[in-house]
DNA sequence: CTGAAAGCGCTTACAG
DNA sequence: CTGAAAGCGCTTACAG
């Protein structure tokens, strides 16, 4: 009775059913799978149909015993969870990363560290080597397991430059400070001239960059800093809309606002929308990142689009050529002004 | 030059070197790591120290190899992609598994079914042996992967009541009419009198059972049923907002709408607002599952929590139970009214 | 309770 | 180009 069901998994076959059938040793058939290196095309032809005949499908533990090799990756998420409940950003990476991995018949394995024990667990389950190399999503900097596996020499590749691992480390971003350039610009091109900025956190790339790409391009216009138009988030929708009322207690004559992410960019609407601020006709708001939440609300943002396709695909890259052995890289690769309802 | 970083992984401690550690045969340090059965207190005590000495990790290729199992498990999403990055219960349930799953020592191996080749790539991974169960997510029947795997007899467990899959497969569910009860007879107590409702995809159990509560509930109260007053969506944020629209043409009475997501109460918020109705006050909203959307939107979510935690605890439990070989079982858990703003 | 031994399914020098 | 053989690191009957 139990076994009705799972019965149904017989044993599979190994490569030595494959070389009987063809007429050939193992070690032959072992080489076809390898890519086929010296071996003859009627041996090569005889393999493939005896494989197809078979139905045979590689062990990967009585490979990976043998190669060292685990031929998975993980992909480690060390952001509050919060942050992942909310952004819409890392599903988007996720499906990309899945995806890029495989074409490469690569699993990904998906590890969360919130707590402190999950984040001890995780790197003693990377540093024993049962993933070859990590994906990791991690904006802030100091981050304590991104440094114990870098050490521990596993190879990594961080999507967004990290602070604070020197150049060391692999990674793939958007170029922000030319987004957020491109942003303001359009900003000021509407004939806004007196422009806000909810900066992401200041400890991440993503923070200093596109504030600086906001700073540069109000100095070329010959426009004043002005200190009361800056404030700073933390990447969620809340902070976003208490940035916003921040900004507005401090210049009420704000005509515009750059918001360092999408999601902040929906609280900044949902507080303009309170204070009676119609958008765009009295505040023109600029996101940043075209993730899913751009087109969520109402008006649809205009926002910098990062784009995700092709920095999963990259962080994919070069991650399997720092396994292969290759030097650490750093990808930058660039964004696009994504025009909407909202400016 | 190029090994200066990946030199840092030597060749880790095999328990060859734990047995000489100890003083024992490699057999007994096995014995130790399998439950420590048959083991000395000496022996045992001698190992764990020599474990703790030479920092010995389990090789998993090499016991996978021999067990037969991966000690690993799938996550499989076969819902269409735009669901995925829209709808943050995913995140939820996945941040849940991941957890529940991590306390057994168990990677989970994230599987994303969007396209055909994706589809018959993954069968065929799993249908391999390659991870020894799988967690399904994939509301919609008649999914034919969900159908290959049971078939091929892989351990499966589903979030949510897998529409004709026979009663062959475990699952793990929300009481979804249970849970549309309440929050229609919530309504009903508010004094509401023309109540509508914008349903799930009615080829999901979410989507029928839901709406059998609304319809239970309403005959109860001796309330006749309107046509006019019942839409369907498909989950998404965009079908709320349509389905708003067309239960307003249709009943402009409506004084409250419960809604069978809160993704979809987000567009009904949006529609209801563009129309200039006040939420409560002219129209009460009640959505469904307690997501993290369910706090984004202004007023926030009056709602029915589903408990995810719960769920994928269950799931993880279940299927456990399942690759250990007992048979399949279904569980259904109870959810709870959550008052907020927006009734 | 314990050790010696077989064997899981593969890859890879090594001879030819 | 090909086969025979060794060996990856573990678990598990089998004897004691």
């Amino acid at each position: 009775m139990t076994m009705s069901n799972t019965g149904g998994r017989r044993k599979p076959p190994t490569i030595h059913d494959v070389a009987r059938e063809a007429g050939v040793s193992r070690g032959t058939v072992s080489r076809v799978l390898n890519g086929g290196h010296y071996v003859s095309p009627a041996a090569a032809q005889a393999v493939d149909a005896a494989i197809r005949k078979t139905g045979y499908v590689v062990n990967r533990h009585a490979r990976s015993l043998i190669t060292g090799r685990s031929d998975s990756v993980g992909f480690l998420l060390t952001e509050p969870q919060e942050r992942f409940f909310e952004d819409p950003n890392f599903n988007v990476l996720l499906r990309g990363c899945t995806q890029a991995l495989a074409a490469h018949d690569i699993p990904l394995l998906l590890m969360i560290a919130g707590t402190q024990d999950e984040r001890r667990r995780i790197v003693r389950y990377i540093t024993a080597g049962h993933v070859d190399g990590v994906l990791l999503v991690s904006s802030h900097s100091g981050d304590p397991v991104a440094e114990e596996l870098r050490a521990a020499g596993v190879p990594l590749v961080a999507c967004g430059k990290p602070i604070g691992l020197g150049s060391k480390v692999s990674y793939v971003a958007a170029d922000d400070r030319d987004g957020a350039r491109d942003m303001v610009r359009h900003l000021l091109d509407l004939g806004r001239r007196r422009v806000g900025v909810v900066t992401g956190p200041l400890d991440t790339p993503g923070g200093v960059e596109r504030l600086a790409g906001y700073q540069e391009v109000l100095a070329e216009a010959g426009l004043e800093a002005d200190g009361r138009l800056v404030v700073s988030g933390d990447y969620s929708r809340a902070s976003g809309e208490a940035g916003a009322e921040r900004l507005l207690a401090r210049a009420p004559d704000m005509d515009a606002v750059f918001v360092a992410s999408d999601l902040m960019a929906q609280g900044v609407l949902t507080a303009l929308h309170r204070a009676g601020r119609r958008v765009p006709q009295d505040v023109a708001v600029g996101g940043f990142d075209d993730s899913p939440a751009a087109v969520a609300t109402s008006p649809r943002l205009t926002t910098i689009r990062q784009p995700w396709d092709r920095i999963s695909a990259e962080m994919v890259r070069v991650l399997l050529a720092r396994i292969g052995g290759e030097e650490p890289a750093a990808v930058i690769l660039p964004t696009e002004l994504v025009k909407r309802e909202s400016t």
